[in-house]
DNA sequence: GTCTATACTTTGATAGAC
DNA sequence: GTCTATCAAAGTATAGAC
């Protein structure tokens, strides 16, 4: 079981679980989806993994620590000469940028994380907490600097931030709608400078921009988006000879 | 079955099942739970009902127009005297207040709607499309008054904002966060005028009168990317298709 | 290590007593 | 109108062949 091989089958069946708890959250996704998506059979799961929920424990691990690791890295090692709101602005951008990549793992987690049972997400509660933390130290550091508005709570701040980016996974579809540093640059303009004219450093850029003109394909508001993210494409298997059964 | 008990009974068990959904999403929900929670037993459920999916339907419908309908209706008496943007500062209020309100139609809808089978989530894509398209006209009208940034595309604003109330119901605890008024308070200052200071509720009047002069803007080509990402055919797996390897 | 067969459980749904 | 009994399907998990 620790043979590299039995590593590599075993990575191949968490990849297809993500991607079909993305799909069909907890409870639609079966053994049995999970186990023909990785090439295999559900008694088979049973050789690396001692139930489902351990199945799911292990991508809801994988998709926890995918963002919120590599973002507090990331902004944990700029230099004192960054200001706290650049600190700030870095970190929104690259949680967005890292959200809209469509990894499997991470859409898994924000598709489940409230579906699966009480216990289980409370394991998985010890990360994201700290990442809460992380949001709420960097806009209270910038508020303490004078460099953000000390009128707004900076908890509140962070979770109206966060939701946004996190809604953005349901209606987010990689070509069809404006791309992801399209986006992200509005979610942080918005932010930042609001939506009122006249404000923020951008704002003259206003002056060559767009209007009520749908340009061609327009994308249509829709807040409840028919389908989960796309998965990444799903490698095409081949038939084996698999009893119908 | 049209007898006034009947009906009395039939909205009992509706209001069980939107509670027991909204707690427990869409597979976990069984008749039992929701018989229980009504007072009486699975078998029961279909003399007023003909399938548990009957039963969603109309959990889905009441949650779709508890909240569209009253912020449109709401929006669309303001009198002429009441300018675009403040119209849509109106619209948002009434929209995160009624969200923060734990109706639990609003509670299961926004939990199950991304879980309940791909055709039956579509039946109930009509209004939250106009909701949508409801959301973009507010923001775009705003914007050919100049009284937004022309800048920021519209149908992304709209995204955005109303993500951040999706994601408010999974944090919101009446009693222990911050009040719903002062949350509203917090989204509309964020996104009006912005989180970086001199911009704040003060001068919120003062930035919004030298709207004067902001002119249409002229129009940008929008950069059609090739083709969306063929997430099209959902391979929604058959137990026993193109399985294995 | 992987597959087949199967035990056990839950759940949606139906039939019929009352 | 409401409840009990029960079926059929689906799903998790186990045992054992190979």
């Amino acid at each position: 079981m620790k043979t590299p091989k039995a590593i590599k089958k075993r990575d191949r069946i968490l990849l297809s679980a993500a991607e079909v708890l993305a799909e069909k959250g907890y409870s639609s996704a079966t053994l049995t989806d999970i186990a023909l998506s990785a090439g295999t059979f559900a008694g088979s799961l049973y050789y690396y993994y001692t139930s489902k929920e351990d199945i799911v424990e292990d991508v809801l691990n994988t998709g926890t620590t995918s963002i919120s690791n590599f973002v507090m890295a990331k902004v944990m090692t700029l230099g004192d000469d960054i200001s706290p709101v650049e600190k700030l602005r870095i970190g929104i951008l690259e949680h967005f940028k890292l959200m809209l990549e469509c990894n499997p793992f991470t859409i898994a987690y924000w598709k489940i994380i409230d579906q699966v049972p009480e216990d289980m997400r409370r394991k998985h509660l010890v990360l994201p907490k700290a990442y809460g933390h992380f949001w709420v130290r960097l806009i209270s550091e910038a508020q303490a600097h004078g460099e953000l508005r000390a009128d707004l709570d900076a908890n509140t701040i962070s979770l109206l931030i966060i939701g946004s980016t996190v809604y953005a996974l349901r209606w987010f579809r990689p070509g069809r709608d404006q791309s992801a540093e399209q986006i992200c640059n509005t979610l942080i303009e918005m932010c930042f400078n609001g939506l009122l004219p006249n404000q923020g450093a951008v704002g003259q850029l206003a002056a060559r921009k767009k209007r009520a003109n749908a340009g061609p394909d327009q994308q249509e508001a829709i807040h409840v988006l028919p389908t989960p993210a796309p998965l990444a494409q799903r490698p095409q298997r081949k038939a084996r000879g698999v009893g119908a059964r």
